[in-house]
DNA sequence: ATCACCATTTAATTCATCCG
DNA sequence: CGGATGAATTAAATGGTGAT
């Protein structure tokens, strides 16, 4: 227990002086460890190393910045602590899953778009081929909202899923059919129903979910987890994936027969 | 068990460059 | 011009090892 104080002073260090230059060895001194030692024990209780999780932030306070102002990539770029347009851009895109003008003009339409999403037809209608990976959900008792499930590489969402869904309020179950081969983190993340766009795309208050253990994906191969939904931690990494693309991307793919337009050259075009 | 140090591997950062 | 990417530098994570 004390081992997580340290690293919550830590993270609340970073936090203060996101747009400084911050360092791990400057960090380690600051809670008296060597930076070997500090790094493990950072790992151990965040699931990421100190400089990964400071760049988790950063990137986190520069989606809250695109969200909500017209700001130029590079104003954001320089306020969030980079200074260069380029570490900050292709983080972005790995973290959140897309470049950040693109982010940026897009958030709109995606949070149209999920308004519009209808839960019922989407997930319930087939009869499942050889499910890959079940997953069974359990909310605090009185939650209502919705809830993303993904299957991710590292157990932290910092990166895109191999597969994802959303669940409609109240459903508790989700299946994955076309998982490839490997070991994943069944992450979840749930949002309260809100009737606030930024709600969906910022995701410092979601609940959050993770399977006990990873789950090894072979061919065939069928596993079922169980996900605890809980109150974030202070020490939990932020959440960065944008949620509602993917669950775009996969009704895009299950509606690929007819509707051939890409939702994002729309996008594209509405914005030059 | 908890921590520090070294050598090596791996990831982040910059700057230059390309694209639209 | 603003924004996105790539190659070369530089910082940091990791595994092994040994001290307290």
């Amino acid at each position: 227990m004390e081992k997580k104080a340290i690293i919550i002073k830590a993270i609340e260090y970073m936090k203060d002086h996101l747009d400084e230059e911050i360092t791990t060895e400057e960090l380690s001194k600051y809670v008296g460890y060597s930076p070997y030692h500090f790094v493990r024990i950072f790992k151990e209780v965040t699931g990421v190393s100190p400089r990964h999780y400071l760049s988790a932030l950063r990137i986190e306070a520069g989606k809250k910045i695109l969200a909500d102002s017209s700001s130029s990539i590079l104003k954001a770029s320089l306020s969030v602590g980079y200074r260069s347009m380029g570490t900050f851009s292709s983080l972005f895109k790995q973290y959140v899953g897309l470049p950040p003008k693109q982010y940026q003009n897009s958030i709109q339409d995606l949070y149209g778009f999920l308004n519009a999403y209808d839960f019922q037809e989407t997930d319930r209608a087939f009869q499942p081929p050889l499910p890959s990976v079940v997953c069974h959900l359990e909310p605090p008792e009185k939650f209502n909202g919705i809830i993303f499930v993904g299957l991710f590489p590292r157990p932290i969402p910092d990166e895109r899923p191999v597969a994802g869904t959303a669940l409609k309020p109240g459903e508790t179950t989700c299946a994955f059919y076309h998982v490839p081969d490997g070991t994943y983190y069944a992450l979840a993340a749930a949002i309260a129903w809100s009737l606030n766009p930024k709600d969906y795309f910022l995701l410092n208050r979601a609940l959050r979910g993770k399977a006990e253990r990873p789950v090894a994906v072979k061919q065939g191969s069928q596993s079922v987890v169980r996900i605890k939904l809980r109150e974030p931690l202070p020490y939990d990494p932020p959440i960065l994936i944008n949620l509602p693309r993917l669950l775009f991307e996969k009704v895009k793919g299950a509606n690929k027969k007819k509707n051939d337009s890409d939702f994002f050259d729309k996008v594209k075009e509405n914005n030059t």
